[in-house]
DNA sequence: GCGACAG
DNA sequence: ATCTTGTCGC
C-alpha cells in the first residue's frame, strides 16, 4: 500500500464523478443501503447491502459478503478498506438499486473521493454519502428542531449538507455520492427518514451488518 | 510545528 | 469500527 499512489488515484477518480442528477428510474423505486462492519481482530471485513422499496421503505432484499481485510483505516482511505467486501455484496444481489447510500462521506472529502463516491463510481450507480462524522470542512452551529441543516464547506467549495436528523442527536453529513445533487442528496434522505437518527436505508444496513435485535426480528417473521 | 482525522 | 457497564431522558 503505497499512500500517495492511492492519492493520485483518488485524485483521478474524483475528477470522474458526476455530481448532478442522472438517475437511470426517477423516482428511484428501489433504494439501498450499504454498511460495512469488521469481525474478531478486523481480519474480516463483513459489508452488508439491503435494498427497500419506495414508497414503503420496506426490507426486500439483503445481501452480506465476509472478505479478508486487506488494509488498515486510514483517515482519507476509506475506500479502499472498505469496496472490496462492498462490491462482493453488491455482486450477490438479485436486483440493482436505483439509489445507494453509502455509510460515510461522499465528496465531503479531502480529495473528494470519499468511499460513497468511490464505490458509485466503481459500479456506476447514483449514491448518496451518509456520515456520522466530520472528515473536513467547516460549518455553523446547527438549530436543535429536526430538519436543521446548514452547509458544510471546505476551501470555499459547498460539499455536503450537514443535517439535524433527530431531536437531541448529532448531525448527519449528507454528501453527493455520485450521479446525484447536493440538493437531492438531502432531499432523499429526508424522504427515507423514519424517524430516527439514520434514514431507512443505512439504518436496515447497519442493523444487518451487526445482527441487531430489529433485523433477527425481521428475519424470524420472514422465514 | 501542531491539531484534526469517515469507519 | 469494536468491546462493554452503567446511566440519562422521553
Amino acid at each position: 500500500m503505497d499512500l500517495a499512489s492511492l492519492r493520485a488515484q483518488q485524485i483521478e477518480l474524483a475528477s470522474q464523478v458526476i455530481r448532478e442528477d442522472r438517475f437511470e428510474q426517477d423516482p428511484p423505486r428501489l433504494i439501498a443501503g450499504a454498511d460495512v462492519g469488521f469481525e474478531q481482530g478486523g481480519d474480516v471485513t463483513r459489508a452488508a447491502i439491503v435494498l427497500l422499496q419506495y414508497p414503503s421503505l420496506e426490507l426486500v432484499e439483503y445481501q452480506v459478503a465476509r472478505v479478508a481485510t486487506s488494509m488498515p483505516y486510514i483517515p482519507g482511505f476509506l475506500s479502499f478498506r472498505e469496496y472490496p467486501a462492498l462490491l462482493a455484496a453488491w455482486e450477490m444481489l438479485s436486483q440493482k438499486p436505483d439509489l445507494l447510500f453509502v455509510d460515510g462521506h461522499g465528496i465531503s472529502h479531502p480529495r473528494r473521493l470519499g468511499v460513497a463516491s468511490h464505490f458509485g463510481l466503481l459500479v456506476d450507480v447514483p449514491t448518496i454519502g451518509v456520515a456520522k462524522k466530520r472528515l473536513c470542512g467547516k460549518f455553523e452551529p446547527l438549530a436543535e428542531e429536526p430538519g436543521a441543516c446548514q452547509p458544510l464547506s471546505d476551501k470555499g467549495e459547498a460539499l455536503a449538507w450537514v443535517l439535524r436528523s433527530k431531536k437531541r442527536c448529532n448531525p448527519l453529513f449528507v454528501s453527493t455520492g455520485h450521479r446525484v445533487s447536493l440538493d437531492t442528496a438531502l432531499l432523499w434522505v429526508n424522504r427515507c427518514m423514519a424517524g430516527y437518527r439514520l434514514p431507512e436505508p443505512t439504518r436496515w444496513a447497519d442493523a444487518v451488518a451487526s445482527g441487531r435485535p430489529a433485523f433477527t426480528r425481521w428475519q424470524a417473521i420472514q422465514g
